[in-house]
DNA sequence: CATATATACGACAAAAAAAATCGTATTTAA
DNA sequence: TTAAATACGATTTTTTTTGTCGTATATATG
């Protein structure tokens, strides 16, 4: 509970790690996959997802792999976090609709106020300050 | 990711159902299982739980049932977050130490910061507040 | 004092979500 | 032409969450 999923860990680690790389070449999955021990597949999703996005470049062939794009320093953590894993909220009524206690509810508008605090948090920090 | 457990919602739905009653009678799993559509096995152990650590008063037999004390008007959300789910941590390494990026992590300085805020926000929270 | 209605609690099972893997296609530098 | 890279859908495995079952104990009440 309240804790970040793998997908997002590993994108922010990739992502730190693509910024501090000096150099212009790209970096691979394969790359960053080795030096974090991340399982390689699933990083290269996430990569691609990220790519999709326009946060990071995606050069193909060999001595391929991805760079930052311009995108990645106006990037705010909620933003971040919803490309990966869909719209955020604490409760499930908060994005799906779906509840059992329905009209029953007592507790939704504290809930909301904590969602709102929590959204706040991440809507704060800009990606680039994750450094 | 980053959403309350039902446990913890079902127990804050119970809390605050205790609470508003305002006849001296306490309030039994099947009355507060039955109003929310709250499975009733699950909610049973879940207020056992709050039982045992001294947030509701337990009476058994016919007529029985829960009725707040005394520390529930001193608990923060935190505490009562880690009363049901364990110590709290956005990210595991806050929690297990195990971490399959020990020290080639680039992440767990921002990370932790992240999680000093939100415990902030979760401590800064009074349950009786959630009404 | 028997019975029905409560809580107490451990073990188990099912469902859902998260994490990881597989297979195949495409691109491109050398 | 080949090897190394991204692209992406499908599937499987693992873990976590949610829910169920069975049995024990306490007690109000007729």
């Amino acid at each position: 509970m309240f804790k970040f999923s793998k997908k997002v860990e590993y994108a922010l680690i990739s992502l730190n790690h693509i910024n501090r790389n000096k150099s212009c070449d790209p970096i691979s999955v394969r790359q960053i996959s080795d030096a974090y021990n991340i399982p390689y597949e699933l990083l290269a999703k996430i990569l691609q997802k990220l790519s999709k996005f326009n946060i990071l470049d995606s050069i193909k062939g060999p001595k391929g792999g991805y760079k930052l794009k311009h995108k990645y320093n106006k990037l705010t953590l909620i933003e971040f976090i919803e490309i990966l894993e869909g719209p955020f909220g604490v409760a499930g009524c908060f994005v799906d609709i779906e509840c059992e206690q329905l009209s029953s509810c007592n507790i939704i508008k504290p809930l909301d106020k904590i969602n709102s605090k929590i959204y706040q948090v991440f809507n704060d920090i800009k990606l680039n300050q994750l450094t």
